[in-house]
RNA sequence: GACCUCGUAGCUCAGUUGGAUAGAGCACCAGAUUCCUAAUCUGGGGGUCGCAGGUUCGAAUCCUGCCGGGGUCACCA
């Protein structure tokens, strides 16, 4: 829960005192309302804009309102002193006691400190990475699998039940296209010479195990039986082979989902659950044969003028009607998107989130219109873009081309850099601005890496709790018996800068579970790591702030209760990211 | 041509859902430091928040129109 929150409390109190008193019309809204640390700690711990949002309502110049809320705050005994301020700010001090106990209830809550009730058990279906399964994840899928995993991380922190999905695209002509490979794979295991890969199948070497396995298990049997027969067989074997390793790639960077859902099984169900779903959009006045207008701006050799059965999404914001059956009569992907949708909401989620890559972005709108027409509005669907990656080696740009197979794997990328690594830059940046990664930077050791520079601040921090022991044999560092230190003792400007930052973690981790960002969790660990190094280096020119101070035992337990909080929030920032905290570096 | 997205310090980017004097890191400048709590520290300069309007107590943030970069644009996934 938010520390602040009783804060906020007392001002809305306050407020309702002044509508008691007719200074403030009963029906004016308090939802504008904020109480936040500002930015600048020169404005005091707290602020609130109560008095500039009220004062239209009232009648009243924001300035003279906020002269009637001061004394109704001032009265709080956790309250040091209220200033009017600017145009109309009301800035709260905390007593000096306020911060130990802020620091107190980090070491009591423990790992629960930052978590909260604020999704409410309501069930969340995060879907992410969605690679095709037709080869090894590269590093295009690697920024949408790591965002999709924090979040979903993030939003089970808060009180979500979430489920974490893979919609596994086996349907369409790519996996054919994959199975026909495979099984050029088959022969070449029984002893033909197969040459080159021909044009439109995948030529990488991946494929040969599944060959060799089919080889092993069927014998020369497929070799003289009709497609339509051995097609399915290599297929099957392909997409299981595919999806081992794609969990294993996943795997390697900590990501484990909880369904994989197959496209196949909409339509090889015990029913079709595309041709339902377009029959209940049809049912809604939502289907029609039609034709599309060619695109505009650039001219299409290949464009022809033809009926199709159409989905009416221009009725719900988007820009053109869009197709639903191919011209070879199957469904096209987005049909089969829209069942899978249905499916989603029919399992129970109103609430979904789907994490795309950037040259998808062209279909949020007609996704978004076909859950709508279908659930009534009754679903919530997100969509997350995640744009491109850029993968540089000390400061020069990696240049990867898929034909010439010079694209690099995830897994290529993991084992060089670690999987911490690789996931915590991925998640420093929003994630709809393109990102630049550079395998050099992410192992240096130094400020400007800020993989390092968090990890660096945790690893400092066990140090201490491990080397505590050495001074002051006796001196717990369970929470339990930190608890009990004279917290009241901190008090160097640097060691407060702490625990207001500390005190801000579950607004932060709140904030980006709201709007579905999880970078926000890394750039604060960033700046925790920063006011905590700016500690330690104090404690380098003035040995009596070092936190181990031997000439005081009780100052160092009050100093190692802050560290071992520190520590903690530290670790479950970067839990939520799916970072391992580190605690030593080498 | 349409839609989406971005435009913030020399560079790479944050910006608490509309708050006060717009912040970090690199780079640059000036100092400190050889310390073992190694993997630097302190301070400083640097800005028309792309441009122009609008909304209001208050705009980098919301709306409109331009300018510029990127992405997408029947059928593939």
């Amino acid at each position: 829960m938010d520390v602040f929150a009783g804060f906020h409390g007392r001002v809305l109190a306050a407020v309702q005192q002044l509508k008691h008193d007719g200074v403030v019309p009963h029906e004016a809204s308090l939802d504008g309302i904020t109480l936040e640390p500002p930015k600048d700690a020169f404005h005091g711990d707290l602020a609130t804009n109560a008095a500039m949002v009220l004062a239209k309502a009232a009648g009243v110049p924001p300035r003279q309102l906020a002269e009637r809320i001061v004394p109704l705050l001032a009265s709080d005994p956790h309250i040091d002193k209220v200033e009017i301020a600017g145009p109309g700010f009301i800035n709260l001090s905390l007593a000096p006691a306020f911060w130990p106990s802020v620091l107190r209830m980090v070491l009591e809550q423990g790992d629960a400190y930052g978590r909260s009730a604020f999704g409410e058990g309501e069930a969340v279906n995060v879907e992410y990475v969605s690679a095709n399964p037709t080869g090894p994840m590269h590093v295009g899928h690697c920024r949408g699998a790591v965002f999709g995993d924090a979040l979903a991380n993030l939003l089970a922190f808060v009180g979500y039940a979430v489920t974490r999905e893979y919609y596994v695209n086996d349907a369409g002509a790519q996996v054919d296209a994959l199975a026909r490979s495979v099984f050029l794979r088959y022969r070449e295991a029984l002893g033909e010479d197969i040459g080159e890969i021909p044009e439109g199948l995948y030529p990488g070497d991946y494929l040969k195990p599944v060959g060799e396995t089919l080889a092993a298990n069927h014998g020369r049997a497929l070799l003289d039986a009709p497609e339509s027969e051995w097609l399915p067989i290599t297929r099957s074997a392909a997409l299981k082979a595919m999806l081992v390793m794609i969990e294993d790639d996943l795997d390697q960077l900590g990501i484990h989902l909880d369904v994989f859902f197959s496209e196949r099984a909409l339509i090889d169900g015990a029913h079709d659950e595309v041709a339902e779903t377009i029959a209940e959009l049809k049912a809604k006045g939502l289907i029609y044969q039609g034709r599309l207008p060619p695109p505009k701006g650039k001219i299409d050799e290949e464009w022809e003028d033809r009926e199709q059965l159409l989905f009416r999404s221009t009725e719900f914001g988007d820009d053109q009607d869009r197709p639903l059956v191919k011209p070879d009569g199957g469904y096209t992907y987005f049909a089969s998107d829209i069942a899978y949708h249905r499916d989603k909401f029919r399992r129970g989620f109103r609430s979904m989130i789907d994490v795309w890559g950037a040259d998808h972005s062209g279909h949020i709108k007609r996704m978004q219109a076909a859950l709508a027409a279908l659930t009534e509005g009754k679903a919530h669907l997100d969509i997350k873009i995640c744009q491109l990656v850029r993968l540089f080696r000390a400061g020069e740009p990696v240049k990867m081309s898929k034909r010439a197979g010079t694209f690099v794997t995830l897994r290529e990328l993991v084992d060089e850099v670690g999987a911490g690594p690789v996931r915590f830059m991925m998640l420093y940046r929003k994630n709809d601005a393109p990102l630049d990664f550079d395998f050099t930077k992410v192992t240096e050791q130094s400020r400007d890496n800020p993989v390092f520079y968090v990890q660096y601040a945790h690893a400092r921090a066990s140090s201490v709790l491990r080397q505590v022991g050495e001074t002051f044999p006796d001196l717990g560092t369970e929470s339990t018996e930190l608890i009990r230190a004279d917290l009241d003792r901190l008090n160097d400007p640097a060691e407060i800068a702490v625990i207001r930052r500390l005190a801000q973690f579950p607004r932060v981790v709140e904030a980006a579970a709201q709007t579905h960002e999880p970078h926000r969790i890394s750039f604060y660990l960033f700046d925790l790591a920063a006011d905590f190094h700016g500690l330690w280096n104090r404690g380098k020119d003035l040995p009596q702030l070092r936190f181990i101070y031997e000439d005081d035992r009780e100052l160092t337990r009050a100093r190692v209760a802050l560290v071992a909080a520190t520590r903690r929030v530290l670790a479950l920032g970067l839990g939520i990211l799916g970072v391992h905290a580190l605690h030593e570096l080498h």
